[in-house]
DNA sequence: CTTGATCTACGAAAGGTTTCGTATATATTT
DNA sequence: AAATATATACGAAACCTTTCGTAGATCAAG
């Protein structure tokens, strides 16, 4: 499975709102956040189509750039890395960090159990 | 604050467990999981010290290594960098992802449920 | 004290990511 | 058609992380 770089991250996390875009737009929406380059980002789009990450098509001059990898999927994947890499494999190690330092109100942990009933019945069938 | 690179992420948590150790004690664990030469080991940790994530003192002719920084705001430091990159800042996102995934094991479960009704115990006194 | 084992320090290579300058191609406008 | 604006392609620099070889220091044993 491919992971994306941080910069490559930025860029699909753009695309997978949108659906497609050109590079100029993806660029624009990038400068929201920090200055970057437009050369820099057509590279790495560039560099992005070339591992699989993105297709394009043509339209005029332009490029118009999607996805080619699911969102959910691609996500879950980074958070299996920093579960393993940071809590040892431990779902519940992430979740009591998430919530150890603050407290937790009684409707949140109803709303969690909720979620863990959820996911037992799916799995249960 | 500082963030702790994937390899130095792994020394980090060698140390968290053990309080100190010495180069090759934390090159012998390290080497249960993946081959890494002794020196490879050191370098990181010398270079850790350097960043000031490491204390080190003398014991003969070795340096026995620990930790500066703390494990739990280290963890959380790196928790949110991932929901700002991957969630866009929402740790509720980064939950629909965490219970959406079927490799969330029933003995995980059972420790979320566990540490909730602990959660629930502190709040009601 | 000399030998051998272990540890440290240093430097540098290898690999990857991010950045952007420059040259070239393509379209638009006058 | 020429000039202008916009896009792409390419290459390379800058930076960071990880890796380890080698040389020199330090300690223990004979």
């Amino acid at each position: 499975m491919i992971s994306p770089t941080p910069a490559e991250l930025e860029i699909l996390n753009i695309l997978w709102n949108s659906g497609e875009a050109k590079t100029q737009a993806v660029n624009d929406e990038l400068n929201l956040l920090r200055p970057v380059g437009y050369t820099t980002t057509l590279k790495t789009m560039q560099i992005m189509t070339e591992k699989g990450l993105l297709g394009r098509h043509k339209d005029g001059k332009s490029h118009v750039y999607f996805p080619l990898i699911d969102e959910s999927d691609t996500k879950s994947h980074l958070l299996d890395k920093i579960i393993q890499s940071t809590f040892g494999g431990s779902t519940s190690g992430l979740l009591m960090q998430l919530f150890g330092n603050k407290t937790v109100s009684q409707e949140e942990i109803v709303q969690i159990r909720a979620f863990l009933d959820d996911m037992e019945d799916k799995h249960n069938g």
